[in-house]
DNA sequence: GTTGAGCGTT
């Protein structure tokens, strides 16, 4: 099982990878995007990290508030993107 | 070369 987390007020250089190894500091993390402008490519400074289910809990407790990059970083449990619900 | 609340492509 997998959880999307929704990850807010990120530094705008912040990286896939810098949010993994954030992230996985505090559970299992399966994946990780930053979501970029669909013309110019740049970060919108937000992103997406898919964790295991029995950690996302966890992880959003650990990271919701933490500073990360200087910035205190927003996480939550990403709203569904496909229209059925699981 | 910029910006700052928000919820993403196949």
């Amino acid at each position: 099982m997998v959880r999307t987390l929704y990850v807010g007020n990120l530094p705008w250089g912040t990286k896939p990878e810098d949010l993994t190894a954030a992230f996985s500091a505090h559970g299992e993390v399966i994946s990780s995007r930053i979501i970029t402008d669909r013309d110019t490519g740049r970060s919108r400074g937000f992103g997406f990290v898919e964790v295991g289910d029995a950690d996302a809990d966890r992880i959003i407790e650990a990271m919701n508030g933490a500073e990360f990059g200087g910035r205190t970083l927003t996480v939550n449990e990403a709203r569904a993107r496909e229209g059925a619900p699981q």
